[in-house]
DNA sequence: CTCGTTCGGTTTCATCATGAAACCAAATGA
DNA sequence: TCATTTGGTTTCATGATGAAACCGAACGAG
């Protein structure tokens, strides 16, 4: 009856749920890719019960997502940071946090956003292209069944 | 004890999460971006058990991503289609399909993938760019604080 | 070196969410 | 008219989550 997984399903959005979906794998990329690497750091800035973080790390680094490294202070202490598979979660991110700044908040609320370091500019919004740079809406996409690759 | 909610944080990424975070919700997103709009539609479609495609289906309409019309075909049930709140999670999907597909995948597995209708050609890889169109890698970013609206 | 503290977890247990299956009412259709 | 399909809800067993307690290794002040 376990939770259901989408491994042997061929849509690649379901793939990339069933590794990042949950409620907190996400938010530990986004703190990891502002800087954190503790389980303490994590711990305290997620708020998460400390058995769940623990569970996660472990999760993202049998993805491939974190890695485990010595501490960089020269403690004994070891520290998670991510691969470069973790950093090309980057645009998910992004949509995320485009979305979510455009469409969860009040009037008035309090809010952060990413912005580009250089300029302390917002973003641009993210773009849908074509391989020929025209921008598409939904309508203009059709999923297909794709050779193997190999 | 509840699973702990985002609605009093300040970032944009965990107010999505809050929303559309779930196992399910993003896959509904997508099944009804391509066109399904029947209960009986996404439950064939992702195999989900009714009572939790009941549940989501709910919470997307409660939120403003789905809403319910009159069918299409003259029938008296009804239809879950996207509001433009709804539409919106576009760019969402696509980064995950795009992260999907790049990493989920083994070499050989059979797959989908989102193109562009008008050639049947692969689409443009996401890109994040600032203001004034420099491509932006997660070290040119920041996270700011910013004053709330109005 | 020694002892208290911090760090990084694991264990335990109560509670919540999920999933499978049974059930049901309204709409359809033969 | 009656069986079937659709769109759910209910029930119940089980899995996942969260809070708190617990624990050993590392650290650091004296």
């Amino acid at each position: 009856m376990k939770r259901t997984s989408m491994e042997g399903v061929a849509c690649p959005v379901a793939r990339s749920l069933d590794v990042i979906g949950d409620w907190w794998s996400m938010l530990i990329v986004r703190d990891a890719q502002l800087g954190l690497r503790r389980f303490g750091e994590f711990q305290k800035s997620l708020g998460v019960a400390k058995n769940i973080l623990s569970q996660r790390l472990r999760h993202l680094v049998a993805h491939g997502i974190l890695e485990v490294q010595p501490a960089s202070d020269g403690s004994a202490w070891q520290e998670y940071v991510l691969t470069a598979k973790g950093h090309s979660l980057f645009p998910i991110l992004v949509a995320l946090g485009e979305w979510g700044r455009e469409h969860c908040f009040q009037e008035g609320e309090a809010r952060t956003e990413l912005r580009d370091k250089a300029h302390g500019l917002p973003l641009k919004p993210l773009e849908v292209r074509a391989a020929d740079g025209r921008l598409l809406s939904p309508q203009d996409t059709r999923v297909e069944q794709v050779p193997p690759e190999r």
